[in-house]
DNA sequence: TATGAATGAGCATTCATTCAT
DNA sequence: GATGAATGAATGCTCATTCAT
């Protein structure tokens, strides 16, 4: 009764099953994403998928982990230092907005974990440290401006981060609404570069403006 | 053997369903939310979304346009006239914000329209004037501003609104992952001005800059 | 209160009714038709339907009734005095033949009757006299011909004329699964006159076959 | 603790299916079948008729084609060699109405598609084969008697074949009809004897009268 | 006579999930 | 580890029909 050719690879069924949910699940958000669509894209059948991951929330979680696993992966190569603050801090942000906007999915599921009010990102706790180090990095390029008489002193580095991320986030993930109301296209280089200047300006500004006041 | 509720009342079914649609829809996006919680909701039977609204996707719409369009009224009455441009600015802002903060289910919607690339947006023509209005009135503040030497100029009016709406919009809409990785609620008063105080700043050192450079 | 231009046409809309009755019916079947459609293709609405047909099913027996008095009109027309017996034959076969072939939908009524097992036909006793006019006329030149010495005795005219009918009626009726399955149209003028010649030849020959035998 | 029913039988869920399908396509047609009434039937849920069947539409053309694979069965096993050309006939032409009378759901069938335009039927390229066996028997029927003389020349087996099988198909198609209109029902043996000697009497009338002209 | 509004039961179909092998 | 078969509860939607004006 045994079998010659029997395919037998854990490792890579699971992968492949996680790969078609990133793509499905980041496509049309947790209830619109289907188990057998994901099953079918995996080339394996939605038994494995119950069996690998447990249930489509399970799937999801997994989904997320890794997502995020490897928005922490990147930003933790970033390497900065040699650099004058305000250049610090331009290509920061450059290296942030570059990764969202080549990550769109990406900003997908974050939006469906917002409409979800973070249910399943808490269900999974070691996501939480991911953050902390860009901070940390934006915290002592701010520390260093300021005591280079460069920057005002007193800024939050949270808030000065969140707004940073913002900037880029909101043009990355509205990117079709913008276009139907402003008739701009924030995928095209050329627009995308000029808001971009406006947007590292206007950090720079801020940051600057203490000396002069 | 009189009815408490009016058994005839068009107007009146229409709009509830409506009403229930915009909670159902905002909560859980199209895919999640359900027609028959919908009808429930509004307190009438399924049959009837359809009589009015003609199909799941077509309430969908209607949800979406009368969303835009409690926005764009909001918008429309703003009258900055007779103040300082930099306070103009300032208010503008403060009040677009505002109604973010106060109405975050039309973020969930507006998020949703991206998911979909703004397939249902594009149905309604009528919703794409909605922005002009807005962009006239900063571009006007923008030139008095600078006539009257206090803003740089060459700013462009259509990127410095969607840089100002974003900021707004991305601490909103991103409310529960921020907390989640930041510990920081941003829903919280104190949390909020701090953030809006620095958005404010940032916005004027921009414009501000040019005299000093 | 009064309309100026209220539109009250009662015997127009009773036709306009039954007219895309007879359509939707003969199209679709009881069971396909939507009494919706009906009420849109009568410019009319659902109400009316019911105001004066009181359910689907009654419009639908009045359908039937209205097909067999046309049916029933038209056979009654027959004027085959003065012809040679085998030639009233040959005349009463093509014409009713030519009126099968020219009303296609009312064979598809009559199959969706038999369907019914004539559940509904059988509510409407005023249709069964429609047939023994024709039977009669046939009795007679089936007589005329046998008195004459051109056609065998003993021929029963009920069998006669199902077996007259069901020719034209099975190459109508089933033209489009024939033509699926010979690969010949029936409705072909050219295929349509052979079959008919032959169809004709047989019924004669079969009369004609007492005297030789 | 051994249960009677086994609980896992493809072959046989899939069968039973197929039969219960089968029986409410023929007693209702397409759009008057129940999907649910089907699954009760089949002692399974709706689930399954979509797991192997696809759709109601997939699953109404398996059921014509298992009806035409029958009959093309039955008529395939027919051995008339050994007869007398007109005796061959007449045992060709009993089988058939035998056949059909026997089956008279088939021809609701039938019906149905022609309803339809034979759009299903198009659908399965497997089954147009089925006829011409057949009308190949026939036509070596037709050719043996022309060259021993016995039939005329010159009859095509196509026109001959759908004559011959239309005569048996009416008179069971239209049994209720025409039960209504003559008072004669058509489904009592000996109504049904003396008909099927007038079909048959009038098919080799028509063959034999050549010699005679 | 005419019509827009309302209804509940039923429709084909799909869902995430589990069972048995 | 892997898979085809099975399930029941829902899903969006349509049906013929009736109510109120």
């Amino acid at each position: 009764m045994s079998e010659l050719r029997v395919k037998r690879d854990p490792e890579g069924t699971r992968r492949r099953i996680l790969d078609a949910a990133v793509e499905q699940f980041t496509k049309f958000g947790l209830a619109g994403a289907r188990v057998d669509a994901i099953a079918t894209a995996a080339a394996t059948n939605e038994r494995m998928l119950y069996y690998y991951f447990v249930s489509k929330e399970g799937l999801y979680v997994a989904v997320l982990e890794a997502m995020y696993a490897r928005f922490a992966e990147r930003e933790g190569s970033l390497d900065l230092s040699g650099l004058q603050p305000s250049d610090a801090i331009r290509n920061l942000a450059m290296s942030i907005w570059a990764y969202l906007r080549e990550n769109p999915q990406w900003l997908n599921l974050v939006n469906n974990e917002n409409l979800h009010e973070a249910r399943y990102l808490e269900r999974s706790r070691r996501l939480c440290e991911t953050i902390s180090p860009v901070v940390d990095l934006l915290r002592s390029i701010l520390e260093r401006g300021t005591s280079e008489g460069q920057f005002r002193s007193g800024v939050d580095p949270i808030d000065f981060y969140v707004t940073l991320v913002g900037m880029g986030y909101y043009i990355v993930s509205n990117r079709f609404t913008l276009e139907a109301f402003t008739g701009r296209n924030y995928s095209d280089l050329c627009n995308l570069e000029s808001i971009s200047t406006l947007h590292v300006d206007m950090l720079l500004a801020y940051l600057r403006r203490d000396p002069t006041a």
